[in-house]
DNA sequence: GATACAGACTAAATCGTTTTAGCCAGGAAA
DNA sequence: TTTCCTGGCTAAAACGATTTAGTCTGTATC
C-alpha cells in the first residue's frame, strides 16, 4: 500500500493540486474556495487517510518543524529529564526534537551538527563540548538559532546560553559546609577546560580564600574524562581513604561524581556525616534515597529546558527580522537542599 | 550565507548537475567521468563546503535513513540506557535515530506514529501501549519495518519483539525468595493489561501455587497508572506497614515501583531483610548502592536495543523481498542478582 | 458596449536531489 | 561509407508539497 500524496486526492476529487493544497492549510478561505469543494476535498483526504509528506513540505517552505537538541549522553538522568521537558515544551509550540549525545568528543559533536544540519532541522539546543564556537557561529551565519544550555561559552556573548549560576551554587554548598566546621574539605572535578566547571572550582578556591583556608594541593581529585569506571573509583577511593584525617568533607563537582563517591563511601564504610561531610552538585534519587541522604545543589532542570526552548522560539519567530535584538544570557539559581550528610 | 546546493557546485565547476550527483555519490566510475573532472568537482564541494540536503534526498530516493524509536518515557532510566543503546547501534549502521515518549497513553502514541511517518522514517522500534496492534500494521502495510521492543502483543505474531521472558524472570525471583523461605511474600505492580506485566504477575500467581502457597489478595497491590507519586506513595506504604506480621517479602514488578518501595522503606524504618525482603524487576544504581543493596531481576538492556536495532536493520535490507521471512520474537534472559535484601 | 472587478479556481515554477535516457565525438569493424 | 561501440558527459523527469501569477465567467459600473 502506497501513501496517498496531495495529487491522488486531487485526482479522486476532480481538482486541481493547488486547491488541494489550500484547502490543507486552511487558505481556502482566502483563496475563495466554495464551501462545496472545500467539503468534497476534507472528505476525500480523510477516506484516503492522507498525512503531508513534512519532507516536501520542508524541502518547499525550508522550514522542517523540527529542533535539534544535543547532549553529552542522554544515558545520564540529568540529560534525559533535560531533554523530557524539552520534549513536552517543544510539543506545545508544534515541534518536532531530534536528539543525540556527543559523549563529550569534540568530533562527535561537530558530526552531529553536520547531520542535523543535513536534515534541516530549523533550530538547535547544544550542550557545547570545547571548541565548538566556530562550528555554532557557522550555523547562526546560515541563520539558524543555537541555544546553548548547562554550558557556555564566556568570550562568546553572542551565542545566547541557558543555565545555572554554577558559581554561586558551589558558593553556597562551600558556605553552608564552612557554617558547619567543616575545614579540610576535599573536591572531586573532572579534567575538562569548559568554563561551566572552571565556575565550580573556582568558587571552591574563591570561598576558601575568603575565610582563610588554606587550599590544600593533595585535597583536590581531577578524574580525566575517559577514564573507565574502575579506574575512576581507585582515584576517589585514594582521596576518601584519608576521610577523618586529611579530609572532613568532599564536594562533588557532577552528579556522576557524587554516585561513585556513594560506592566509594560504601565500600569504605565511611560514617557520613561523622568522618566525612557530603555535598553533591546536581540532585538524583540516590542522594534522596541514600542513608544517610546527601545533601546537593539542585539544578532547576525542568526549568533550565523551558527556558532554552522559550529562547529558542522567540529567535524562530522573529527570524528573518536580521538580528535578534536581546540576547541576554540566562542564568537561573542552584539551590542548596541541606540533607543529613552535612 | 545561503546553504551550497549541488547546482551552485555545478556552476562554479562549469559541468552539469548530474555529473557532481555522481560524483558525490561515488557513482563516477560506474558513470565513467573522467578523473580530471572527477577531482575538480571535489575540489569545489569541499571549497564551499557542500552539505547534502537529506530532505531533497529522502524526497528522491524514499529513504531517509532514519529511524523512530518510541519508548515509554525518555527520562525513566531503562529508556533511556535503552536510547542510547540503540542510537550507539545505529550509528554504527549509518542510521539516525528521533526518539519520543508517550508516557504510556494510547492517543500520544498514535499521534507520533503519524508525526514519524509523515517525517518518513525508514522503520521504526517501540514500545508499545495498549492497542496499538493495528496502528502498527498500517505501518507494515506501508512496507516499514517495526520492532517492538520491552512489551509486545501476544495475539499478534506478525509483529516481531525483543524483550526479556518476562514469566521467566519473575519465576527466578520467586524461587529464590521460596528457597530463602519466606512465605508470606507481596506483590507490588502496576494497572496495565499489557501482556509483559500479565507475564509477570501469572508468574508470581504459578510459582505460589506450586508450592503449594496461598494467594492472599490483601498481599497484591495494583497502583493504578496515572496515580501521582504521592497518592502512590501512600498504596504502598499501607501495604509495607504490615512487613514483619502479614508480609515477610515484597516483589516490585517495575523499576519506578521499586525505587518508590526504598522510599517507604527508608521512611517506616523498616529492616531489610530481617522484617522484610525486597526484589525489584529491572536494575538501578540506587538498588545496587542503597544499604543494605537490593536484588533484581536484571535485564540486559544494552542486548535489547542491539538486537532490536540489528532485526530492524535486518528488514530494511530486505525491504522489497515481500515478507521477510523469520519472525521469531526474540526473547533474552532476565537473571536474578543477588544481593543482600533477600 | 467597453471596463472593472469579484469569485472560483488552475498552471506552472520551485525547493535540492537522484536517475534514466540520451547526445555527441571519435575510432573500429564490416 | 555505413554501422557500432564506447567513453564522457548532460537533459529532463520525478519525488510531494507550496505559492505566485494567472485564467475564466459572470455581473456591476460608467
Amino acid at each position: 500500500m502506497k501513501k496517498v500524496s496531495i495529487s491522488d486526492i486531487a485526482r479522486k476529487a476532480g481538482v486541481s493540486v493547488s486547491t488541494v493544497s489550500f484547502v490543507m492549510n486552511d487558505k481556502a478561505v482566502k483563496m475563495r474556495i466554495s464551501r462545496e469543494v472545500i467539503e468534497k476535498v476534507e472528505h476525500v483526504a480523510r477516506e484516503m487517510g492522507y498525512r503531508p509528506n513534512q519532507l516536501a513540505r520542508g524541502l518547499r517552505t525550508g522550514k522542517t518543524k523540527t529542533i535539534g537538541l544535543i547532549v553529552e549522553n542522554i544515558s545520564n538522568a540529568f540529560f534525559a529529564t533535560l531533554a523530557k521537558s524539552i520534549e513536552d515544551e517543544a510539543k506545545r509550540y508544534d515541534y518536532k526534537v531530534v536528539y543525540c549525545s556527543t559523549d563529550n568528543d569534540e568530533d562527535k559533536a561537530r558530526d552531529l551538527i553536520n547531520m542535523l544540519s543535513q536534515r534541516q532541522v530549523d533550530g538547535y539546543i547544544i550542550t557545547p563540548t570545547l571548541n565548538l564556537a566556530d562550528d555554532i557561529h557557522k550555523l547562526q551565519a546560515e541563520n539558524k538559532p543555537v541555544i546553548l544550555i548547562d554550558r557556555y561559552f564566556p568570550q562568546h556573548e553572542e551565542i545566547p546560553s541557558v543555565l545555572v549560576d554554577n558559581y554561586e551554587g558551589v558558593s553556597r554548598g562551600m558556605e553552608a559546609l564552612i557554617a558547619k566546621g567543616y575545614r579540610k574539605i576535599a573536591l572531586v572535578t573532572i579534567e575538562t577546560e569548559m568554563a561551566h566547571m572552571k565556575d565550580r572550582l573556582r568558587a571552591y578556591c574563591d570561598v576558601l580564600k575568603r575565610h582563610g583556608i588554606a587550599e590544600e594541593h593533595s585535597r583536590v581529585k581531577i578524574i580525566p574524562y575517559n577514564s573507565d569506571h574502575e579506574k575512576a573509583l581507585e582515584e576517589v577511593e585514594r582521596l576518601l581513604s584519608g576521610a577523618g584525617t586529611d579530609i572532613d568533607a568532599v564536594f562533588f563537582l557532577t552528579n556522576y561524581l557524587g554516585v561513585l563517591g556513594i560506592e566509594v563511601i560504601k565500600k569504605l564504610r565511611i560514617k557520613v556525616p561523622e568522618q566525612l561531610a557530603v555535598i553533591c552538585f546536581d540532585d538524583n534519587d540516590i542522594f534522596r534515597l541514600y542513608t544517610p541522604t546527601i545533601s546537593v545543589i539542585r539544578q532547576p532542570v525542568e526549568e533550565i529546558g523551558k527556558k532554552a526552548m522559550f529562547a529558542l522560539i522567540e529567535r524562530l519567530r522573529h527570524s528573518g527580522e536580521e538580528t535578534y535584538p536581546v540576547n541576554i544570557p540566562v542564568r537561573l539559581t542552584a539551590d542548596l537542599v541541606a540533607r543529613e550528610s552535612i
